[in-house]
DNA sequence: GATGCCATGTGAAATGGTGCACAAGCGCCT
DNA sequence: AGGCGCTTGTGCACCATTTCACATGGCATC
């Protein structure tokens, strides 16, 4: 029971906590772009778009205090806050799958910035694999066990039809990929040991048309009736 | 405890439920197209990954009744499950943006399957701007509201770099879009009567980025100790 | 027609997250 | 040195959601 070798890094940190924490890290390196040396939990919250208590207590999970009437030390929210989104050191991802888009995301340098150097490209069309795309040569998906284990890749993304993505992230499982983001349409299933999280686009706009659908009907019943905005 | 006036279609479904409709709607139509009638619960949970007994919570938001003893039956939850995600009309958006991501975004045929036919593409670029993107014309941001409304346009996709995405918001609002799928990483802010879903691609990795050091750090301190796959 | 099997529908407990409200603490100003 | 204002850190209550457990009820078989 005794913690007495310093920080505790292994505490579970909530879910919802570690969803918010790319979006304070966001805001905390503008705001050290911009100079600025030290930010109240009000000003934080609002560039987050959440609520100032719940930025204190997300805080007091990462261990990172401030200093009361103050606030915190941007630069060292950023540390803290960059080290337990993966301690700081990039993660190569291979995208299987360069279809519209999977290109796309191979270009996008949103990933590269966020510590998420896109390391390889594998598809399964023979016409695809060989073409250079984003400054990488596409593989075949045959390879993909051979480019995972040269660049040391443990990220994969799923851009893959939905037919053939269970398939994809099954390669990747086998390949020793330990965390999968899926943006195919599809339900699919991995081992305990990995990771997998679902980007579907096209439920996003569904669930914004139940909201639209539903305040339509509920405006023809009572009028003045308004929702929650965030999502 | 009958309510003699048939089925209230404006109760209100709790979000989480109407986050999981997209996907039970897939399996469903995945079903009915390999000639399947009924359905249990247990056999839609394990389609769309979650627990049976939520599948028939859910259903019951519905008002979706089964049959005891044998199950749900296909056809009839398809039809009531588009009926809540939007009446089962299409819903055209616009995308504004036309970069990388906006143009994989208007190619995406998930979209048009699910409803959302691409009307049209803007763009600030005047580079850009009268070039031809997936079959349609892209036109000046400055058309905006001309064009959500020739087309009746509802939905809003914003695919712009995260320095221009509130001003595009703010342009779908003005113009008239009551909901917005925003993919640029910044927050935006939008009134209250508009319905705002935010997908952030780099956050999701660096969420995986977490529980992927997060697992690192706790396997060297207790061997054997496993996390939940799903996100 | 009765009986047994099976799946639904739901009350209730457990879980996880949010936000209020307030005590505690730090720095600045007088 | 003392007081004041500002902000953190957190206990607690509330809310949403999940999950279990079981009563309810339909269908098929005998």
């Amino acid at each position: 029971m005794v913690d007495a070798a310093g920080p505790r890094q292994d505490e579970p940190i909530p879910d919802a906590t570690v969803a918010r924490l790319p979006i304070y890290l966001r805001g905390l390196v503008e705001l050290s772009d911009d100079g600025v040396s030290t930010v109240s939990s009000v000003v934080l919250a609002s560039l987050a778009g959440v609520n100032a208590a719940n930025v204190r207590k997300d805080m007091s999970y990462l261990h990172a205090h401030g200093t009361r009437g103050v606030g915190y030390e941007v630069d060292h929210l950023i540390g803290e806050i960059s080290l337990a989104l993966g301690g700081g050191v990039p993660s190569p991802v291979v995208i299987v799958g360069v279809g519209n888009l999977g290109r796309a995301l191979s270009r996008y340098d949103g990933f590269v910035a966020g510590g998420f150097p896109v390391a390889g490209l594998v598809d399964a069309d023979p016409a695809v694999v060989g073409r250079k795309v984003a400054g990488n040569i596409v593989r075949s998906v045959e390879d993909l066990a051979d480019l995972v284990a040269e660049t040391g890749c443990t990220v994969g993304i799923v851009a893959t039809p939905a037919a053939a993505a269970q398939l994809a992230v099954d390669s990747l499982v086998a390949s020793g990929v330990s965390s999968i983001l899926n943006f195919a349409p599809t339900v699919v299933t991995v081992p305990d040991r990995v990771d997998l999280r679902q980007v579907d686009l096209a439920t996003e706009l569904q669930i914004l048309g139940y909201h639209q659908h539903h305040r339509a009907v509920a405006g023809r019943a009572v009028a003045g009736r308004s929702d929650r905005a965030t999502g």
